[in-house]
DNA sequence: CTAAATTACGAACGATCGTTCGGATAATTA
DNA sequence: TAATTATCCGAACGATCGTTCGTAATTTAG
């Protein structure tokens, strides 16, 4: 095995160990699960958890960056895109949402805030939300000037897109396969929903 | 004092028990408050809490009790009085958004789920919550058959009211009055959104 | 094979948890 | 007033918490 391999595989075992701790504090929550129930579902020793971060919060915190960074990623490839604004905010509520819907514990966590942090890692994670609050105002901004053809206050439009984003997270709260569709097709009933209201069936 | 004096005033203490006691939880979590600190903040001493509840899971199911109720019971009213679909709608809107800020650290409780108490308990919640949604799915259902004239299936209904409460419920995650506007304002701009998509100003 | 580094674990630490208990204090009734 | 009831509290219980430490097992490199 080479330096990389090496790497590689602690990642591996790391993303593993981050996987199955948000499984679990998704249904107990962060300070109703213990370091003790977290060894028992990935299969270590608690000491042995110890090898991987260096405290409980810094756990909470590396399931938190995890997760935003990969949102973040997938979601700027949107711009590098040539689209119009309306294709621009379909593709941003189905990345959303299909990405919501495949990591559901995590984004629970995610969405409940991050109050257990010292204050460099809740800023950090705080300019990774900043980051990606920004893009969709961004997007949801150009999508109502090309629609109504007049650029409004920010303050309105930041209150649009987190209605958006309500629609969106609220999904951890109902959502289930069976009852509700595909991710594609709640994004679509999002979509439409949000641009052309709820008579759109 | 006489004996319906003597139940008002403890009445009176557990209601303000309960307000202070969902603040603080609201800030860190069911199971990241501890009874000590619900001593402190409620003025009174450890062991004095266990006189108006049995144990820390009753204090969560009360206040997860006296908020659906009172949600529910306001909004039952809206159904007693005479009004056209689209005014219903908008009162349930206003009714929702103004109760959730003006509760928002109970609110913030009831929307965390209910996974910290026994089967009974839960029960009880997930009737009134079940009832609640009822109410709003027949109101959207409502509104929606007369703005296009036909009757759609309960299950696509279903989900445009999880979106609406979407919207709704997520206040938590950023609303602050400076920022955002009045309940009114935001309470209208969510009736515009969801009836008739985001361009609506 | 040997040496070094990585990964893993049992046992124990002090701190804090929810809850209980017996008795004190305050309020109401008779 | 005395008797009764409602409130409140200090002290302590066993259980569980997050974390540490010394060391054993495993894997990699030379």
């Amino acid at each position: 095995m080479n330096k990389q391999a090496v790497i590689n595989k602690r990642l591996t075992n790391l993303d593993e160990i981050l996987d199955k701790s948000a499984q679990l504090m998704a249904r107990l929550g962060y300070h109703g699960t213990s370091m003790r129930d977290l060894a028992q579902v990935t299969g270590r020793s608690l000491s042995g958890l110890y090898h991987y971060f260096s405290n409980k919060e810094e756990l909470l915190f590396l399931i938190n960056q995890r997760g935003f960074t990969s949102l973040l990623n997938m979601s700027n490839a949107i711009l590098e895109q040539d689209m119009t604004p309306t294709e621009r905010l379909s593709r941003l509520i189905h990345n959303h949402v299909s990405h919501f819907i495949n990591h559901l514990s995590e984004m629970r966590i995610m969405t409940s805030g991050s109050m257990d942090m010292n204050e460099q890692r809740s800023q950090i994670l705080w300019q990774l939300k900043q980051d990606y609050t920004q893009l969709a105002q961004n997007i949801v901004g150009d999508y109502i000037k090309n629609q109504t053809g007049t650029e409004h206050p920010a303050d309105i439009i930041s209150r649009k897109t987190f209605l958006l984003y309500g629609m969106m997270n609220w999904i951890f709260g109902w959502y289930s396969a069976k009852e509700h569709g595909t991710a594609k097709e709640v994004a679509d009933d999002i979509f439409r929903t949000f641009t052309k209201g709820c008579c759109n069936i």
